[in-house]
Parts: structure tokens; C-alpha cells; sequence
DNA sequence: CTTTATATGTCAACATGACTGACGTAAAAA
DNA sequence: TTTTTACGTCAGTCATGTTGACATATAAAG
């Protein structure tokens, strides 16, 4: 019997391919989220504090909807950090001019301090990554990044220039 | 005042890049991790269970503190969600022969059988996105990839062929 | 103008998966 | 023989997710 390891197999290159993918985004995901949580607890803020702030930072006047399409959790699940961050002054709400129904979500520029100190971390990391991978790399990570996420989700990264 | 997003100012550029990068990973960890959720909800496990039988799966006969390493999670947190799934007959332990304090982990049938469920979804979804991406893209996945990951893990990952 | 739908919020109860700290056992290494 | 290592367990706590029920204000539809 032929060992399937060491023959020329492509159908094993290929689980073994497709496995160090399901692997890489592990290990990066474990490690790009480890030194924000560090800063947060500094503030008895979570993981969770840290992608509010991130994207209402991201997206000024957003609304609590949006805001509960993209992170994919409940409002009652939202409603516990939001109302934290909102108490402790990092965001604030105030109502839509066109729909009054609507809390729009802005960081204060407390949240906005915050928010810069959190993600530096992370722009150095994926800086570093960049720089050392190299441009076409890096057009390459999009594209394949891009193939993961939900096709509703991928208009959020417009093309570039 | 000029206006810093539409004037051509490189430092805007690279930040935006560098968020992109961020969210890539965000978004991309969000709908990685569904798929395999609601699978795991069936046998009332979560994603710590996946964790565990994907990597003993890869790595059979590994130890406890290799896992650990791995997750990076303490060894109470790993006991609960380990000790389900030796209970529940999809993984077993046994002792190290050369060192007979470790306990070497492996699945069973059983184990085997829910992990290729689990990951087959995920491998589905990389095999779409390196197929969509092409060849060239998906060297530079894993270059960006590697770059993000700790130095000290980076050679769980050897350069193919 | 009345009804219905939408955006948001709140209360309560529960599950998962992380943490710390303390203590225990068996086997390897010094 | 003593110390260190690998692993396990008990107990308590916290962060963050869930479901379900109910409330309020405003917008949209009839």
C-alpha cells in the first residue's frame, strides 16, 4: 500500500493546503487579538468593548442596526457593552435627524483616544506583515480574505484607489 | 483646510490599508467560525470543543501541554471541555510510554468522524476562496498570514513541497 | 386618523468558556 | 531522597453570548 504521505498526491496537498489555512486564520486571530486585550482590561472592558468602539469609531453616526449587522449578536448581548461604554462616557448616542427612532453612535473623543490606543497595536502588527510580505502579498491576503467573508459583507472593502 | 481623505496623502492610504487589513480578519473569523457553530450545537458542544478535536486530530498522540501551548488557554478551562469529550467517547487518552505522566491524546472513530464534519465545511469554504483567488494569491495569504503569527509559531507552518 | 411595522431598550434566566487560586498525585529528573 | 514536572480537580468569578417577554417612540401604511 502506497503511504499517502509521501506519494505525489494531490488530493493530499491539497487537505494538507486547505488545512494550513483553517490553521493560519487561527493562529492570527489568537494573536492579533492578544495584545488589545491586555489594554482592556486595564479599563474591566472585554473583546467585545474593544469591536464596538472599533466600529463606531469606524463608522461615525452608524446606527445601533448596522452596528448589530456587522457583529452578529443579539441586541441584548450589544445592549450590555454599549450601555457600559455609553455610562463610562467612551460613546454617545444622540437621535437621527431623519428617523428619530434611530440612537446614531459616535465616539467621544475619550472613545476616540481609546479606540487609537487599542487598534495601534493592530495596524503595527498588520504593518509589520505587510512590509515584510511585500505588496503583491498583500493583494494577494485581500483576495483570499475576501473569498471567506459572507458575499453580503465583501462591499465593504471598496477597491482601492 | 484640506481635506484628508481625498487628498492624495500617503499616511491616509496606509492607515486605511492597515484598518482594511483589521476588518479582513474580523469578518473573516465571524463567518469562518459559523458554519461549524451550528454543527457543534447539535451535540451541545461550542467552539472549545471544535479547538481540541481539530488539533488532536492534527497532531496525534499530543499532550496535554502541547494543546495548551496551542490554545493558550489554562489548563481548568481545557479540563471541562477535554474531559467532555473523553467522557463522550471521542477522544482518548493514554499513557506516554517513553514519559508516563503525559496523558497522549487521540480521537476515536467517533471523534474522527465529527471532526472531517466540522472542517470539511471550512476546508470547503478555503477551497473556494484559493480557488477564486488563484495560485499566486494564496502565496500571498500565507505570507501575509505568517507575518501576523508569533514568531515562535511560525514553524508549525514549513514551506510546502 | 387609526393601525401596523420598525428601531430601540429593558428585565430575567441561562450557557459557555475564559480566569484565579489552592491543593493533590504520580512519575521523572536532580 | 528531594525537587520538579505533567496532569488533574474543586471552587468561585467574570465576560459574553443566548432565548423569551414586554415596553416605548416614531415611521409608514391603510
Amino acid at each position: 500500500m502506497t503511504d499517502v504521505k509521501t506519494a505525489i498526491n494531490p488530493l493530499f496537498l491539497r487537505e494538507e493546503e486547505l488545512r494550513q489555512g483553517v490553521e493560519l486564520l487561527f493562529f492570527a486571530y489568537r494573536d492579533f487579538t492578544a495584545e488589545p486585550d491586555a489594554i482592556l482590561a486595564e479599563y474591566g472592558f472585554g473583546r467585545a468593548h474593544h469591536r464596538v468602539i472599533y466600529f463606531v469609531g469606524r463608522n461615525p453616526a452608524m446606527t445601533v442596526s448596522d452596528l448589530l449587522d456587522i457583529l452578529r449578536i443579539t441586541k441584548q448581548s450589544l445592549s450590555r457593552v454599549l450601555g457600559q461604554l455609553v455610562r463610562e462616557g467612551f460613546v454617545v448616542q444622540r437621535p437621527g435627524s431623519r428617523d428619530r427612532r434611530q440612537r446614531l453612535l459616535e465616539l467621544t473623543i475619550k472613545g476616540v483616544e481609546l479606540e487609537r490606543r487599542l487598534t495601534e497595536r493592530q495596524r503595527v502588527l498588520f504593518a509589520k506583515a505587510y512590509r515584510d510580505a511585500g505588496a503583491e502579498a498583500v493583494e494577494g491576503f485581500r483576495k483570499v480574505m475576501l473569498g471567506l467573508i459572507a458575499p453580503e459583507d465583501r462591499s465593504r472593502f471598496p477597491v482601492k484607489r
